[in-house]
DNA sequence: TGTTAGTATACCGACGGTCGGTCGATAATG
DNA sequence: CATTATCGACCGACCGTCGGTATACTAACA
């Protein structure tokens, strides 16, 4: 009758299907009833394992920036790789799906979900501004670039990449969306006084 | 016993509190009821006006964007000041509280609000870019200064700055959103290929 | 011009139903 | 037998609905 789980597998068993849900039907809509019946526990193992909804979202929020954080951290550490390249592959981290998970990421940004958004976006500026002035100082002392303000430079452009490609926030068309990235790559090749369309034509090798 | 009042009277009166309210509570902790015992109407008399929360702040928030784009409206329109002075004071209608309400504004951001953020982002970069970009084009055509992606450039603005100056999102110290402001105008400077400086020279002199 | 019947408009508040969260009981585990 | 995991009835807060009512406006008639 009463099954019993392992504490580990049946958290993730709850982060998963609520994960899933809030990506079909977003965070606000999705009642932690659905989430039960699906998962086919009660209420009361729920909160068991979180204290609250919103405690659901956060630990969801967590598993996705972590990998982010941790493979941007990577190539941080990476010494074979000059300070370009390891601009490049960063921010690659953050967009490219190598995997099914940066889609599912993607969908649960279009239901219209604003706390997801704001949640998200304020951990990844967080963790990710840090790391990549550290790629900038990296390349200042290697004298790649040069650069005048260069957490504030990341944090704008981590800050606007996510908002303005999150299509729960602005519904642009792909092209809208491809016109955005090339301002912004150009935008990086000025603040680092490197040469016009350096990055973009590096950017354009990337994607082949 | 009954009070009637006209529509429009009996509508921003609901406005009004609602948005006090909100300001001071945060959208989601504060309850429909709560208005009701402000205003002193019953439930009906509100659903009368608003069919939803939601609706109420929706209303607040065109309130608000409605009185930027009116006053961006007017500087563009305006053909005795040129190109770099538009730009300068479209951008300080945006942050200068030369009223009240400005203050207000920042209040409703403060509460961890994310859908208010949202709507509001959404709301005044769409309006606004297209504005910028018309002031972009006037000084292109007067040779004030050159720009490969306008309209970009103008979303990747105001995208960063709403985002990374709202205390609700990023609890940023006065320092740093100065900071950030810096960087911003000299992006500016550098996508408008104008002389380095120049438009901060203006901003501080703005700020006298 | 004063009266009244009729209509549109603003307003009321009890009620329904949903949902997040609590809690004491109880089964499995070791 | 103690600890850990699970169960589900229950609670209270809250959003939104609905049938009905008071007030203001209009028009027709005396």
């Amino acid at each position: 009758m009463r099954i019993t789980k392992d504490y580990d597998e049946r958290r993730n068993e709850i982060l998963d299907t609520a994960e899933k849900l809030f990506r079909t039907k977003g965070y606000e809509k999705c009642t932690i009833n659905e989430i039960l019946k699906e998962v086919g526990i009660a209420k009361g193992t729920f909160y068991y394992y979180f204290k609250s909804k919103e405690e659901v979202l956060d630990a969801i929020v967590s598993r996705y920036t972590d990998v982010i954080i941790r493979r941007a951290n990577e190539v941080l550490s990476n010494a074979d790789i000059d300070p370009i390249e390891k601009l490049m592959r960063t921010f690659m981290t953050m967009k490219v799906s190598d995997n099914v998970e940066d889609e599912m990421l993607d969908e649960l940004h279009k239901t219209g979900n604003a706390l997801f958004h704001v949640k998200s976006l304020n951990a990844i500026v967080t963790a990710m501004a840090p790391i990549l002035v550290k790629i900038i100082e990296e390349g200042i002392e290697k004298k790649v670039w040069s650069c005048r303000y260069p957490l504030e430079y990341m944090q704008i452009f981590l800050a606007a990449s996510l908002t303005l490609t999150d299509d729960g926030i602005f519904e642009l068309d792909a092209d809208s969306q491809m016109s955005i990235m090339a301002a912004l790559i150009s935008i990086l090749e000025k603040v680092l006084n490197v040469p016009k369309d350096l990055f973009m034509n590096l950017f354009i090798q990337h994607m082949m």
